[in-house]
DNA sequence: GTTGTTTTGTTAAAAATTTCACATTATCTC
DNA sequence: GAGATAATGTGAAATTTTTAACAAAACAAC
């Protein structure tokens, strides 16, 4: 169905939202929805939605709208939320720990196989039902679990030392927490990166600005 | 110092990776940088840092480059981490825990005073070292401590019900972890969203884009 | 000092993104 | 079923962002 005229990185980013936003019409039983009305709700201009819905073969109606229903499984097929990825966490402290409880990975596409740590008073606990494993069990355990996804929750130079072994191993995408450059070592990787304090830097500048 | 011909969000955005890039340089004693080297290292264009660095007044010399020291304290005084933001977090679950542990918020100008609960087992404990207050305290808490930023670590329809009363009572930044709509309901706030799911969804997207 | 090199600050061009405008197509009403 | 209304899809304009290019300024070496 795509056009896949390669999508541009805005529109991209802003897919979730739109699949936040139609998922809670859906569930209060909307119907269809117009881009103006969307629009509205989203405070966003309808033509952006018209724009950003077309790079994907447009699945509107003329004088209709949008289906809610129909619109909302285009976005999950379109974001790949019905497809499963192997997935593992680095890392089982605050952070590691957060993620594993806090993100529904299996709404999200994503099966949480295993954690690692090499804490060894976390090892061998369970977090969020899946087991802490060693670091010493990592390279079998990617092969024999077909796990596509690492999620970074270690410090910077923790990951230094540990990207080639999961690279070499086929661990080609990578939900980073930390502050290490993956695309930079591995140019062929998916990293998409959450900056946590870079955001709250975000906030302190535009607090700051209005100060002066 | 600031030109202050009203910064775009592009720019902004990037200065907190500035900071870690210089803040690293200045660590491992190097004295200058020129673009063209720190572009090097960041994986960005010369002519962007310039242009960046610019909107600010400028603040490298011909022929020399930047100083490495002198820049680091002028991104800190633009991001305004040596001001100081008294800051309260609301949630004491795994994502507000992860947060008051994993974040320095001291190093980034926020001064953490309380986290604020309902679920009374976590009422009264301490986190990173911080009392959790039940929400009956929240206001007067607010008004004799001085907060002024609220770190919202609670589901999209807690913050429904207590949004009101941090504006009302004076708040007006936030740090939003849900997906509570806050600039919408009140537009002279300075909210900087931190979505998680989105960004995992975009991971997903740009997987699933591979595969097709 | 003078010359050559380096590198910024800045202007201009290029590219990307967003918004506008409207023809076309569908729905809805009478 | 005809006319009025609604709303998409899309080409073009406007705006924003990024990159390129270079003149001016500082440094360094001799």
């Amino acid at each position: 169905m795509p056009k896949h005229d390669k999508i541009s990185m805005s529109v991209i980013r802003r897919l979730p939202r739109y699949y936040r936003f139609i998922s809670e019409l859906a569930e209060n039983d909307v119907q269809r929805i117009s881009s103006s009305k969307l629009a509205e709700l989203m405070n966003v201009t309808a033509s952006q939605i018209r724009q950003d819905f077309n790079c994907f073969g447009g699945f509107g109606q003329q004088g209709y709208g949008y289906s809610v229903e129909f619109l909302k499984q285009e976005m999950e097929t379109i974001l790949g939320l019905n497809k499963v990825n192997n997935t593992i966490i680095l890392g089982a402290g605050n952070l590691g720990k957060a993620v594993a409880l806090h993100i529904n990975f299996a709404e999200k596409g994503f099966k949480l196989k295993g954690i690692f740590e090499t804490n060894p008073d976390i090892i061998g606990t369970q977090i969020a039902d899946i087991n802490v494993y060693p670091e010493s069990s990592l390279i079998n355990f990617i092969k024999t679990n077909d796990i596509s996804i690492a999620v970074l929750c270690i410090p910077k130079n923790s990951v230094g030392e540990i990207i080639d072994k999961l690279y070499n191993n086929g661990i080609k995408n990578f939900w980073n927490f930390s502050h290490y450059d993956i695309s930079r070592k591995y140019s062929d990787t998916i990293v998409e990166n959450v900056h946590m304090s870079d955001s709250l830097m975000t906030l302190s500048y535009r607090i700051n600005e209005t100060r002066q």
